[in-house]
DNA sequence: GAACCCTGCTCAAACGGTTTACCAAGCTCT
DNA sequence: AGAGCTTGGTAAACCGTTTGAGCAGGGTTC
């Protein structure tokens, strides 16, 4: 059984492939009548003519395809909303998505990126799944989009979370209850030294910005950003003794927070009476989850994939050479932050 | 500046497009003496020869392509894991993933399919994100591999997780514990009645199984399945009369069991002493960060994704027509099951 | 009545590979 | 010497579509 083609189409409807082309394609500046035009799309429907887009690609040079290799895919969960994101603006404009996932190993990266350029991808995101800055791959398309992720020599759009900007709310958001004393719970976490210290930066300052000068004792670096991790972090700091003590927290991120929930708990404090958390990331599978819900703040994920998706595709006026585009991360306010006590 | 193709390869080494052919797709069975091969090999580099699949393609339809159409992609993080596997396993081989995300809409679901028809996918992965069974869509290939989901009148290869074998490993672990009042904490979620209903009676079976007749004032169902939820279902249990009260908890999924752990330490109960808790789905973000960690059934996404790809690859006898694979659903055993108070 | 312009198409050349059939030259065997 | 085999290739069709150039025939204009 034969696939059915366009020139079946043609011999069907009596007329040419060209003719048979130029109605399919719905090139209405073609001179071809609109009795010829519905006959043809009645032949095609009748005998089932499904389109080749390798032929039509091949022919045209042009895919409506797009590639999106990723470092990790599954890790954070989160992160696959920037997928998700890409993906729809994808469809929406009838694109498919190539997606690759390399788990970070260069060589897998190069075979892959040149696998998609060989199937003629019209476009290539770069994407990671934490915020870092990457040393692109040779051979990578001008025009290709880097996706959470900023190239080390600029030269091609991207964008990233506004860590910075995220902390300084965060923060803000703390000092404007009254507090004073507040610890940094930061990542040492291999691959994320961008997002702590643009964050540990955020936080100081609006510390500076409020008069007070940061007190290196209160920030303490968490080997792995995980609950476990946050906790014992989190220990250290309510361990110090009675006027040293932080009254509130802001937190690499909502693992490290659920940690210092724990810690807290365990040293009979109740968040947010006598201790004020927030954290990061808005995993809301924690985040909302915890007891109370938890204050924090968001990373833009779903944003950014279509912020990426739409300007690989034209959508939307790339930004000048060497600009990163700051995604804003909001402030999701819960339960986890109130005044300190008294 | 024009792409460089086979021919300018063959015009360089001083042969004909066919031996470029020959040589580069490693046709060893063609008489090409090595020096030639070397030669052709040589100008390629040179050259800087890339192929174009899209040509390939469409003389030999094959494409090395495979399309997953899905039906959510971010909303239960650790099903991505699915699509990891599946991408792992097609990487492996040399084939790209076109991944489509289709939010459950027929409309889009159609059209996605046909536009990965068109762009000639050399197979399809129908797969969801929860256990389910669905009417397949008109149209799917022949050989088209369900995953985390059967295909309601059979007819396709599926996997789907072993439920029930999970509950049964989950409710075996608590009796031989010594429980014999066991709570199960249900889903009534929309899109997830198989999973509920299977490890339901699996929870059934086990205590069948050891003289225990199951108690349906045990069994309540949370409209959705959350950590709000699960602590306000686990509640009404905790909240029984003595000797009624359930010493064991068997819960529908981790966030559910996580509002267990609020229910208990509410009520001034210590897991595991007061109270067993066992989850379902090793969601390791809630499982392993809860405190005590918890004691979980995993579901098998990598394992599934993989076997999908596999199973369409033709890298494993797919199963006799209309026979369901059957993951099995390994207990991973933490800290938050003990035998029950004296 | 010649020149020109529409209208409604068609022709055929791409696009970049793969593959089948065939060929020329040289050697071997009888 | 001629048949037959081996070696090292090549020619050309083919995959399914798009697209620029062109053409036949009828109507209009000057």
């Amino acid at each position: 059984m034969a696939r059915v083609g366009i020139k079946d189409v043609a011999r069907e409807a009596g007329v040419s492939t060209a003719t048979v082309s130029l109605v399919l394609s719905g090139k209405t500046q073609a001179r071809i009548p609109a009795a010829t035009r519905e006959r043809v799309h009645r032949v095609a429907a009748e005998i089932g003519y499904a389109p080749n887009s390798l032929a039509r690609g091949l022919r045209t040079r042009r895919t409506h395809t797009i590639g999106l290799v990723s470092d990790q895919i599954a890790t954070t969960p989160y992160a696959v909303r920037m997928i998700e994101a890409a993906q729809d603006v994808a469809r929406e404009r009838g694109f498919l998505l190539f997606l690759v996932n390399t788990g970070s190993d260069p060589a897998v990266e190069r075979a892959s990126i040149d696998a998609l350029l060989a199937h003629q991808v019209d476009g290539l995101v770069y994407a990671c799944m934490w915020h870092q800055v990457v040393e692109p791959p040779a051979g990578l398309p001008a025009g290709t989009v880097f996706l959470d992720a900023r190239p080390s020599a600029g030269g091609f759009p991207a964008v990233v979370p506004d860590d910075h900007g995220g902390a300084v709310a965060a923060v803000r958001e703390l000092v404007e209850q009254g507090h004073r004393q507040i610890g940094y719970l930061a990542s040492d976490d291999h691959p994320r030294p961008i997002a702590s210290r643009l964050r540990w930066e955020g936080y100081c300052e609006v510390l500076r910005g409020a008069g007070i000068e940061p007190d290196p004792q209160l920030v303490v670096r968490v080997p792995v950003a995980t609950a476990a991790g946050g906790a014992q972090a989190a220990g250290v700091l309510l361990d110090l003794p009675r006027g040293h003590r932080p009254t509130a927290l802001f937190c690499f991120n909502d693992r490290v927070a659920m940690g210092a929930y724990r810690a807290a708990r365990h040293r009979g404090l109740e968040i947010p009476r006598d201790l004020s958390i927030v954290g990061f990331d808005d995993q809301d599978l924690v985040a909302a989850a915890l007891d109370p819900p938890l204050t924090t703040v968001a990373l833009p994920h779903y944003a950014m994939g279509r912020w990426a998706m739409e300007t690989l595709l034209g959508l939307r006026d790339p930004p000048a050479d060497d600009d990163v585009v700051l995604m804003p991360c909001p402030l999701v306010r819960r339960d986890s932050v109130a005044p300190p006590p008294a």
